[in-house]
DNA sequence: CGTACATTGCACATGGTTGTGCAACTGCAC
DNA sequence: GTGCAGTTGCACAACCATGTGCAATGTACG
């Protein structure tokens, strides 16, 4: 036997990480490429990466493997020793945004997927007004946020998301989802807690 | 020339209707349904599905399509004739949950893709980790949301993914948006703002 | 140099999906 | 019943990606 065989040459494993880091990119760029397009990113042929990795899934596999550990690391890490829940959350959400500039374009992948792309395209156009209207908060000193109103209508559109899978997931009763979207989203704007459930009390009832 | 051609008959319309209900339905529990599977659950032969739709990709456009109608009108609805920015989110989150309702199916599809499924999945121990800090946080009184723990956890981790979505696409930079995600997501948490603000200028400086 | 391993460049089988063509069938309406 | 639109059931071509086999080539290292 002379093939490949998960060898560990100073070549061989410098081009598994090569391998590894293009197609975390190349992924990123389209989530269904091709083991072709990835072997050819890595200035490489598609044969020898199955030299590697026995398949794609072992491949991106590898990939999510090593993002999460880092990421879970990270996690533990930061709040490790930390009595004060809300220090805590701030400790490990600063640690886990530390490795994740690394993996951001992993997890962002998780949100180009082909028909994810076409659905938030076409709520470009939502979006554009929601930015208008938190801007529009903003500057009136209702809303308090440390992001400007284009990121923090990110923010508005992936808590809906959350929620949405949430109650999915049966971690919140579908009759109370709506009002907790509500105050949610309020909640993250800035908007004190107590208001903001004053405010959806008064609107849906 | 008698094959069908977008015709107008009643049986036509129904199936065309039951197809788009069912497409719906089968991308969800799957996103890569083929339109053999499709068909079937809609109790139809393939090629009738090619009858209504000229391509895999126009389908999904329609239903894409409906959904960002319906939701666009909701949010612009939500929000018309009110000056109060609190007010108008409140509003047109509630009004958008309402016929959300409908497509949340469409809107979690986005997040059932097979790479998303597994990072997700691998990312289990990590939210467990983060619903027990969350707990702990509402249980002293520090923390305060209309969502339990579980629920919660969800929203942390979604505005994670999409402050790095601000970050990929130039909406925050990146020196700053370490700092931004910890505020934010302890802002959603019902930390009054200023409280977070110091907080975490005090551990990242 | 020569050995050992990695890599390359084909070729091939396989499987699945898409989109189309066409003849036969079904049901509803006039 | 006659007719027409929709539907069905095949059959087919084309494509594309995956995974594997094998001989030839390249390259590091003693």
């Amino acid at each position: 036997m002379s093939a490949m065989t998960t060898g560990n040459t100073s070549r061989a494993d410098a081009n598994r990480r090569r391998i590894l880091d293009v197609a975390l990119a190349e992924l990123l760029r389209d989530p269904d490429a091709s083991m072709d397009q990835i072997a050819r990113a890595a200035g490489v042929v598609r044969r020898t990466v199955y030299g590697h990795f026995p398949s794609r899934e072992a491949l991106i596999s590898t990939l999510v493997d090593d993002a999460v550990h880092a990421l879970a690391a990270a996690h533990a890490a930061g709040r490790e020793g930390v009595e004060d829940p809300a220090e805590a959350v701030a400790r490990s959400v600063l640690a886990v945004w530390h490795i994740a500039d690394r993996y951001r374009l992993l997890v962002a992948l998780a949100q180009r997927t082909v028909t994810m792309q076409g659905i938030r395209e076409r709520l470009a156009p939502v979006r554009k007004s929601s930015v208008e209207l938190l801007q529009r908060g903003l500057d009136k000193g209702v809303f308090s946020s440390a992001l400007p109103a284009p990121a923090l209508a990110y923010v508005h559109e992936q808590i809906m998301f959350a929620l949405m899978e949430a109650v999915n997931d049966g971690l919140l009763p579908p009759s109370e989802a709506g009002r907790s979207a509500a105050v949610t989203v309020l909640t993250a704007t800035g908007v004190p807690a107590s208001l903001a459930g004053a405010l959806v009390t008064r609107l849906d009832d």
